[in-house]
DNA sequence: GGGTACCTGAAA
DNA sequence: TTTCAGGTACCC
């Protein structure tokens, strides 16, 4: 399910709902996330909800007492009760799903994990159990190795640098979270089409002209992805149970054979590096020898 | 770098 | 039955 767009969207909802709240008791009941949070959380309070890249982090303090609420802008990170960063990857299908305590059941399918608090529950849910937790002691452990694309600190010449001489295809460069975090396949080729980049352009022979574009076109997408709740084919939902409305506005992805929405032209199915590629033949230009 | 593996379920 | 799926870690 989830890119930037969808873990922001995730974050947002969650923030409000749960910052400055107790955990009643934290329970894990897949063996494939045991032993991932080393401590029991039962008692402990969430002090902030944030996003790195793709991850959704927890910042768990030892005081859990409600009405504790830390000044705006003023983090309780700041004092000594935190006792670590919780880090939850959603992969592929992971959902954080909240529900009130007398929200009618709703089938949500196997709960992999469960945060119960005093107002309601927030169940960890992911049918291809891809998705991992994992402990924090130093809040500089949590940085993710790329740069986020929508820090107002990304700037073109960051791109530049980020790509260098590269050989590789751009789309699979940019789906590399060790370069720049947060995009993966479906907003990789969402970006370049409304780059009018070719996929198979290789990342280092890029001009300026068309770093510009495909800089604007990374932002671009991904705000605007963000402000429809992000991109819902089976999976994503929000956090609460709601689905994302960017499917309806994407340009390319999943869109094999149907029309362009520029030009009117078929949309191509490619594969790289094993993934889906999808884009269109009139609206980019191939680099020579591609199919 | 690319291929494969992890895991489950839906769709072809 | 086979193929495919929004991610990433690990192998040459």
């Amino acid at each position: 399910m989830p890119e930037l767009p969808e873990v922001e969207t995730v974050v947002r909802q969650l923030a409000p709902l749960l910052v400055d709240r107790r955990i009643r008791r934290f329970e894990i009941r897949d063996r494939l996330l045991l032993g991932s949070v080393p401590l029991s959380l039962d008692g402990t309070g969430i002090s902030a909800v944030f996003r790195e890249g793709k991850q959704i982090v927890f910042e768990i303090a030892a005081d859990g007492s409600p009405g504790r609420r830390a000044a705006a802008g003023n983090p309780v990170s700041k004092n000594q009760s935190v006792l670590g960063w919780l880090a939850i990857h959603l992969r592929m299908t992971g959902r954080l799903l909240w529900s009130f305590p007398n929200d009618s059941a709703q089938s949500r399918g196997k709960t992999r994990a469960e945060f119960a608090f005093e107002h309601g529950r927030l169940c960890f849910v992911d049918t291809r159990r891809f998705g991992t937790f994992a402990w924090h002691e130093e809040r500089s452990s949590l940085r993710s190795a790329g740069v986020d694309p929508l820090r107002a600190s990304f700037r073109i010449r960051n791109l530049r640098e980020l790509i260098g001489s590269s050989t590789q295809e751009i789309k699979p460069w940019l789906m590399r979270q060790d370069k720049i975090c947060g995009i993966g396949n479906i907003y990789a080729s969402e970006i370049l089409a409304e780059a009018g980049l070719s996929p198979f352009l290789r990342a280092g022979s890029l001009d300026r002209k068309q770093l510009t574009r495909l800089h604007k076109s990374i932002r671009k997408v991904l705000r605007d992805a963000i402000k429809h709740c992000g991109t819902t084919f089976s999976d994503f939902q929000d956090a609460r149970g709601v689905k994302g409305k960017y499917q309806d506005y994407l340009r390319v992805y999943d869109r094999e054979n149907m029309p362009c929405r520029a030009c009117g032209h078929g949309i191509t199915r490619s594969l790289q590096g094993g993934r889906s590629t999808y884009f269109c033949e009139q609206c980019t230009t191939l680099p020579p020898g591609n199919p």
